[in-house]
DNA sequence: CTCTATCATTAAGTTTGCCTTAATAGAGAA
DNA sequence: TTCTCTATTAAGGCAAACTTAATGATAGAG
């Protein structure tokens, strides 16, 4: 008889592009997939996937077996969740998806505290660039900062405030200038973070006071994907960063780093949680990791000692 | 995490007055279940099971685990069924409830054949006294002979048209008489079959020329739920039985039974085939193993060489 | 082109889960 | 009481699914 782990294991085929990577998804050795597909193809009587050389292809019978699949695995975890929740207790799996530098300062502590407090709890934190290489399928929570562009249909839920500061390195300024106003910048160097497929060199500030808003397309003289680099860098007095308010509060207390254009707001980027299902959404551990992560958050401890430009909601 | 397998497990142990009966209904041992169920619980972190003493009853957990494994097994085996039909090949199992008699006769012989042309079929005949002993879940296909009383919600195919026949012995009427008229009867020896939960004293007889109907309630001096046993106490010479065409044939031919009262109907009992779930009507090898049925009863071996009081329809 | 990395597969050995038998203990009926 | 059925523990066996090791095949790099 068919089994619901067959299910499972037929669904990392699909959803792989070869068996080798179907077996990385799996943890298991490629010859575990190759023997495992082929008896199962056996017991079915039914070819599952064509292996036309390397590239791999599910036969009919394989889509059926991969999409009614899909909802009985889902039915089972579902009901595996129903129970575990009964226990009261928090158990099963959580994987969690987190950006690299958030995710190691305030996510990662968080979660191994959590894992602490639930023994039968199995946690996995991937710490991504972007999200968007990380399908909804293949994690429960997601960190998110900003309000996301990608899946706007999952469910989301707030965890703090969090405001973009656009920073300098004090000897930088003294070298090249303090820019007074947003067109300034044209004249300076701009670092840009390419992080979450956002318009990166478009910069918006919006008055404070005067309630108008200016956009900038700026000409980046140095750009990367990682946050800790961008820092690296204005710290060394390369240029302009625009970074997240939890990232550059040290710095600023420290003053390696100044705050510039003080009068202009740039667009939040609050720290949001995204929900991959409605399983997750709706599953005890994933709403007892948020609380917790929540609570930790809710002062946040960028803004315990800074005086924010923006104030909590 | 939780199999498909755990919840047929779970759903024999609930179906079962005790684990030794779940034990029997598995085809496993005592222990095997005893120790199944303790990793389950222990798998899940919840008591399924309250074991007082002899009695066992299931906690909210294990009702629930019982209720919504049910279904998530139910897609399973549909599932299965499609793939299966998808290859065209008959597999799988089909489990068949038939009455003792008529299932020795003419339900086995086909059953073997069957199984024969389908080596990936696994096929269960029970043969059965009362069909209401068998509960529609334990079977896919239930054999029965007449209208059935119960279940008349289910899915019902007709197989065959079945005269029901009034016999006795010739020297019990060369001793007793032969009876003329239905309210002769109530000085005969009946004998009298209890089957089906029918109401098997309550003789009906109408008059084919006259169209009119007569009920008699016959006092049985002799009474069993065998039919074998039935007309062997008829040919005997101990009294009278009503009895199925199929089984009087081959004793109406030979003159060890003679029929009484032939210008009288008995209400007919056709062979029919009940479906024991939604999934079992729509499968497969239900179908072909009643289309190969129905083949072989198309002319009733019984009625091959007797002039039959009914036609087929 | 050759070289190299990756992929898919076969073969053979190992682990582990689930079953078995055997033995122990308790509850209820004759 | 004794007998029977039930539930359980302990110890051993078997089969499924994994592992490592080795082979052949294919695509892309140099």
């Amino acid at each position: 008889m068919i089994e619901a782990d067959d299910l499972r294991f037929f669904a990392a085929i699909a959803a792989a592009p070869s068996l080798a990577a179907a077996a990385r998804a799996l943890d298991v050795s490629p010859p575990a997939v190759t023997q495992r597909l082929r008896s199962l193809e056996a017991r079915l009587g039914v070819k599952l996937v064509d292996r036309g050389g390397r590239r791999l292809a599910l036969t009919g019978e394989g889509e059926l077996l991969a999409k009614r699949g899909r909802d009985i695995v889902g039915a089972l975890d579902a009901l595996n969740d129903t129970l575990l929740e009964r226990r009261g207790e928090v158990a099963g799996d959580l994987r969690i998806v987190a950006p690299f530098g958030f995710g190691r300062r305030f996510v990662a502590p968080l979660a191994a505290q959590f894992r602490e407090a639930h023994p039968r709890l199995r946690l996995d934190l991937t710490l991504v660039d972007r999200l968007s290489h990380a399908p909804p399928e293949s994690w429960d929570i997601a960190i998110h900062i900003g309000a996301p562009n990608v899946a706007a249909h999952l469910a989301m839920r707030r965890l703090a405030p969090n405001a973009r500061l656009l920073c300098a390195a004090p000897d930088y300024l003294a070298r090249a200038g303090t820019p007074a106003r947003p067109a300034d910048l044209r004249n300076h160097a701009c670092i840009a973070l390419r992080e979450n497929d956002e318009d990166v060199t478009m910069w918006h500030f919006s008055a404070r006071q005067a309630g108008t808003t200016e956009r900038i397309r700026i000409a980046p003289t140095l750009s990367t994907n990682d946050g800790e680099v961008a820092k690296a860098w204005a710290v060394a007095g390369q240029g302009l960063i625009v970074r997240s308010e939890w990232d550059v509060t040290e710095d600023l207390e420290s003053e390696r780093l100044v705050r510039i254009l003080g009068d202009y707001d740039l667009p939040p980027a609050p720290v949001v949680a995204l929900m991959g299902t409605e399983r997750a959404a709706r599953s005890a551990r994933s709403r007892r990791f948020l609380d917790a992560l929540a609570a930790s958050l809710r002062t946040p401890p960028w803004r315990i000692s800074t005086a924010s430009p923006q104030t909590a909601p």
